[in-house]
DNA sequence: TCTATATCACCC
DNA sequence: AAACGGGTGATATAGA
C-alpha cells in the first residue's frame, strides 16, 4: 500500500479508503447483476472478498468517513444499488480523474483502466487476459471452482490497479482541501449517475415491439410509394449511380462535391426541390428515411430502457451515451415510445437558454444578463442594439426577432456571417451588421470570450468554477479550433450545472430517469409529480446559482406527461410519429 | 466479401 | 484550408 496515499486520505479525515470493484453480469436493458466484489483499504490494508450470496449484506459502513475509490464508479454505485446496499457517501472516481488529467492532450491508449495504467507507465495485465476474463464474467454463472478463483483474482487485480493509479492521479488532483473536494464532487456525480442508470426510462414496449416487428414493412411501404416513379432504391438502399442516371435522363443539373460525387445532403435536396419540383417527393423520402432508426433501444423486463450514460465522455465533461441505445439519441419522434406506467408520470425539465445565461453570468456582462433575465434574449438584443424600439414585442417585430435569434444562438459557437446567412436566410451583409452590433452591445462578454481563447492558445488551461479543465500545452502539435475554445466554457459549465443538479436530486430521493445535457427526465407517482417537478426545478435553479454565482439563477421549463399519455414533442416529433403510426397500422392490416 | 473512408443525419 | 461548438452512428462506395 502506498504510504503517501494512506497519508493523503488520512489527512482528509477518512477511516477507510476502499478501492472497490465488482464483477457483474449485465444484460442489455437490465440492471447489473453483481456476483463478486473485492475491496482493499488504502489506509489500513484490510481486504474484503465477497462471492455470490456473501453479497447479500453490505460489509461497509457507508458514512462520511468511508471513502470508496473506483474506476468508472457509476458501475460500482449501480451494483450497490442493485444489491440494496446503502449508497456510498464519498466516492473518488479515477476514471473521471484520468479524463480530467489528460483532457486536451489525450492519451495514446484510450480511456479505460488499462489505458490509464499504460499512460503512467504502470504494470498492467494484458488486454487479452482482461478480455478473456470479461468474457468469462459476461458468460454468466454457474462457474467452476477454478473459474471462481480466477474471477476473484481478476477482480482483485483491478482493485490493485486502482490503488497503483492513486499516486499519479492524487498528484494530478492536488493536496488542498479544495482540490480534493472537487474530485469528491465528480465522484459524487458518478455515484448518483449509477442510480440514474438503474432507474432507466419507462417505455411502451408493446408499441416498440410492434414497430420492430413490422419495421421492414414500414420501410418498404415508405420507399416503394415514392420510388416507383424514380427506380432509385435497391433493397432499401439509395443507389447513387441510378440517381445520377435519373438526373441525366431528366436534364437536371446537380451540385457535386469536390471529389466529383453528387452532393446528397438535405440542404442540397431542399434547394433543388425548389427549382425541380419533381425531386420533392424524393427529398421527403430521404428526409423520412434519415429519421428511421429503431434498433438498439434496450429495455429490461420491467419495461425500462437502460444504457450506460458515459459521463465525462467529452472534452467539455458532458455525458456521451451511445446515440443508438439512449432513447434521447436518435430523432425526436422516437421519444414517443416513452410512456409512464399506470399510476405514474414523468416530467422533462430543462434550463431555458442555459448557455446564454452562462455566458452572461460568467463574463459579468450586465447587459447580456439583463437580456437573459428579460425572458426573451433575442428580442432583448434587438432592443439593446437599437434595431427595434424599446416597446417592440415578439408579435410586432417577428422578422427582426428571428434574425437576432439566429445571431445570438450562432454566436455561442463562434459562427461567422457567411454560414449565419446560409443557415438563417439573413443576407450576409445583414448578418455581418448584426454580428458587429452584438459585439458592440455585449463588449464585456466578447472581451471575456476572446481572453479565454487567447489564454488557451497560449498553452494555459481553461477551467470551470468547480475544476473541470482542458489544457493544450505548447509544443505538442495540437490543433486548436478557436471556435471550440470560445464555446468551451459555456458547454462545460452547462455540464457542471447538470452534474450538480443530478447529484442533489438523486440524493434527495427524486427519481431521475435520464440527463439530456440541459434537461432532466424525472418520474413520480401521478399524485406527486407536480410537487417533485417543482422541487427538481428548484434544485436545478440552485445548481445554476452555485455555478453562476449569487443571484444568477437559470430558469427552467417543465413538461409533465401523465399515464396513459406518452411523451411528446409537438414541435418536432409529432408529425413523424403520426406517419410511422399510419404505416404501422397499414403494415399490420396487410397481413 | 470484407473493411476503410467519406458523407451525412441526428441529438443538445 | 476552413470558417458552427460538443458528440455517435448509419450508410454508400471504393478499394483490398
Amino acid at each position: 500500500m502506498s504510504e503517501s496515499a494512506a497519508e493523503y486520505f488520512g489527512q482528509h479525515g477518512f477511516r477507510h479508503a476502499w478501492s472497490v470493484d465488482f464483477e457483474f453480469v449485465v444484460l442489455p436493458g437490465h440492471k447489473p447483476n453483481p456476483f463478486c466484489m473485492v475491496a482493499k483499504c488504502a489506509i489500513t490494508g484490510k481486504t474484503i472478498k465477497l462471492w455470490g450470496d456473501e453479497l447479500n449484506h453490505c460489509p461497509f459502513a457507508c458514512d462520511d468517513n468511508e471513502l470508496f475509490i473506483a474506476y468508472y464508479a457509476c458501475a460500482e454505485s449501480a451494483c450497490f444499488d442493485a444489491l440494496g446496499w446503502p449508497q456510498p457517501r464519498r466516492m473518488l472516481d479515477l476514471y473521471a480523474e484520468f479524463r480530467l488529467a489528460t483532457n486536451g492532450v489525450g492519451s495514446n491508449f484510450g480511456k479505460g483502466l488499462i489505458a490509464a495504467l499504460l499512460h503512467y507507465g504502470l504494470p498492467t495485465i494484458g488486454g487479452e487476459e482482461k478480455d478473456a476474463m470479461r468474457a468469462l464474467a459476461i458468460r454468466g454463472g454457474p462457474w467452476s471452482d477454478e473459474e471462481r478463483v480466477s474471477l476473484l483474482d481478476y477482480c482483485e487485480s483491478d482493485v490493485d490497479a486502482v490503488l497503483r493509479l492513486l499516486e499519479p492521479l492524487l498528484g494530478a488532483i492536488g493536496r488542498s482541501g479544495e482540490d480534493f473536494g472537487r474530485a469528491l464532487l465528480r465522484g459524487r456525480y458518478m455515484a448518483a449517475l449509477g442510480i440514474v442508470e438503474n432507474n432507466g426510462i419507462p417505455i411502451d414496449t408493446e408499441l416498440q415491439n410492434r414497430m420492430i416487428h413490422h419495421w421492414s414493412a414500414i420501410m418498404q411501404n415508405l420507399i416503394s410509394e415514392v420510388d416507383e416513379d424514380f427506380g432509385i432504391y435497391d433493397n432499401g438502399r439509395f443507389v447513387q449511380a441510378r440517381f445520377e442516371a435519373y438526373l441525366y435522363d431528366n436534364n437536371i443539373p446537380w451540385p457535386r462535391l469536390y471529389t466529383g460525387r453528387l452532393k446528397l445532403d438535405d440542404e442540397t435536396f431542399r434547394q433543388q426541390a425548389k427549382v425541380y419540383s419533381s425531386i420533392a417527393p424524393l427529398h421527403q423520402l430521404r428526409h423520412a428515411l434519415g429519421q428511421l432508426r429503431l434498433n438498439g433501444i434496450n429495455v429490461g423486463p420491467d419495461n425500462r430502457s437502460r444504457t450506460m450514460l458515459s459521463p465525462f465522455g467529452s472534452k467539455t465533461g458532458r455525458n456521451q451515451p451511445s446515440t443508438s441505445s439512449f432513447i434521447f439519441g436518435p430523432s425526436v419522434w422516437i421519444r414517443n415510445l416513452i410512456k409512464p406506467e399506470k399510476g405514474r408520470a414523468i416530467a422533462y425539465v430543462d434550463w431555458s437558454s442555459q448557455e446564454i445565461a452562462i455566458a452572461a453570468a460568467l463574463s459579468n456582462d450586465a447587459l447580456l444578463w439583463e437580456a437573459y433575465e428579460s425572458g426573451d434574449p433575442y428580442l432583448a438584443f434587438a432592443k439593446q442594439a437599437g434595431i427595434i424600439p424599446p416597446d417592440a414585442t415578439k408579435d410586432s417585430h417577428p422578422e427582426a426577432r428571428q434574425q437576432c435569434k439566429a445571431i445570438v444562438l450562432g454566436l455561442n459557437y463562434g459562427m461567422m456571417p457567411q454560414s449565419m446567412s446560409a443557415q438563417s436566410g439573413v443576407h450576409i451583409e445583414r448578418a455581418r451588421q448584426l454580428l458587429n452590433l452584438h459585439k458592440a452591445t455585449y463588449r464585456t462578454f466578447w472581451a471575456w470570450g476572446e481572453a479565454n481563447v487567447d489564454h488557451a492558445l497560449m498553452g494555459l488551461p481553461l477551467s470551470t468554477v468547480f475544476g473541470w479543465r482542458i489544457h493544450f500545452p505548447h509544443g505538442r502539435g495540437l490543433e486548436l479550433n478557436p471556435r471550440s475554445l470560445l464555446n468551451w466554457p459555456m458547454q462545460s459549465h452547462g455540464a457542471e450545472m447538470m452534474r450538480l443538479a443530478v447529484s442533489m436530486a438523486v440524493e434527495e430521493g427524486l427519481v431521475i430517469c435520464a440527463p439530456v445535457h440541459d434537461a432532466l427526465l424525472i418520474e413520480a407517482p401521478i399524485d406527486d409529480i407536480e410537487q417533485h417537478t417543482a422541487r427538481l426545478s428548484e434544485i436545478m435553479a440552485d445548481a445554476s446559482e452555485m455555478v453562476l454565482g449569487a443571484g444568477k439563477r437559470c430558469r427552467t421549463d417543465a413538461k409533465i406527461t401523465r399515464y396513459p399519455d406518452r411523451f411528446e414533442d409537438e414541435q418536432r416529433g409529432a408529425h413523424m410519429f403520426s406517419i410511422i403510426m399510419k404505416l404501422l397500422h397499414r403494415a399490420e392490416n396487410q397481413k
